[in-house]
DNA sequence: ACCTGAACACCGTTCAAGT
DNA sequence: ACCTGAACACCGTTCAAGT
């Protein structure tokens, strides 16, 4: 039964919790400082304890959202396993769709996104891409799925229907299958 | 010569080349109503009467960018003028970095950009893809392009030389041309 | 017709002060 | 240790008033 306010206790993952709620539920613009506070029922000043700055809080939102999208089981097929990853992308994008063109501003630098890099990295050598041309196709992979992807979430593709949509990824993804065809030994 | 100020007239062009500008020299967040204004000795008020805010003032912003693409010349081998596209927005890519993440975020609307739309999916066309498909293609071979583009002026590449961006670009063009084969009849 | 001064309701951020 | 009140330097935007 509640009684006094007591002391609120809240970390960083509480932060980010709670600006991509707002972000998902107002969009971007309405995730200010004292929006965040105020849903964690603490001030705006208190944010400064568990994120630098404003920039730092959205890096945060990114970050946690690309974290979150699952690996693949690792029996699986290699081919299926890049299915799978890109099915995960694009279903965190339809999820957060507005912080998700922010994805494209800066390099993945936690250790989960060097991780998936690496894991697409050699899912492909077991496609039979020779080392050498490995992490070059990674790229020009995750920059297509990402190029469609958030051109998707941000709007690009309004005029198109969900049916079209889905025709188009995979039509996408027939051509991964030939980007990885033309860089095998 | 000069004397007394006399009244400064604007028009919606010295707008968008201001804001422009700024965006160039100090970045997307120094554009605000009162820098503009005063890179073109006006008070951020008079701004108003040439956009409606300043989400408008952005895409006005974006339009201009991609309108400064110029269009190839006809008269080339149609994979010529899908290189000379591309290599176009990439420039334009370069020359304005601080504006292009946002181009992923709307579809473009412009004369200029469906002109650009149109124009690809003849060339493509041209190129033997049966006209059901080509504007499929098309959306995916822009969204491939644009990806690449926004990552490399966003800096999702920073951490490779030129060199290996030229080679990734190069490769990405070889893609292109096999996304091509495939949807030939 | 076009621009501005003043005002409004917000922003992000700092820092001394509270508990 | 953690949070807040007060304050600062800005934002974008409206609108009546100026010329």
């Amino acid at each position: 039964m509640g009684g006094m306010s007591r002391p609120r206790r809240i970390e960083r993952s509480d932060v980010l919790d709670a600006a991509l709620a707002i972000a998902d539920e107002e969009g971007l613009d309405s995730v200010t400082m004292s929006a965040v506070g105020h849903r964690l029922d603490v001030s705006a000043m208190a944010l400064y304890r568990h994120v630098a700055n404003k920039a730092n809080l959205l890096d945060g939102l990114v970050e946690r959202l690309l974290d979150d999208v699952p690996f693949p089981d690792r029996s699986r097929a290699p081919r299926e396993q890049l299915t799978a990853l890109g099915d995960g992308v694009r279903d965190a994008a339809r999820r957060h769709p507005a912080v998700f063109p922010l994805l494209l501003a800066r390099p993945a630098r936690t250790d989960r996104a060097r991780q998936r890099r690496d894991l697409i990295v050699d899912l492909i050598r077991q496609l039979g891409v020779p080392a050498a041309r490995a992490s070059r196709l990674e790229r020009l992979i995750s920059t297509m799925v990402l190029g469609f992807v958030v051109s998707e979430a941000a709007g690009r593709f309004e005029m198109h229907s969900k049916r079209v949509r889905d025709a188009d990824w995979e039509a996408l993804g027939q051509i991964v299958d030939a980007s990885i065809e033309l860089h095998r030994r």
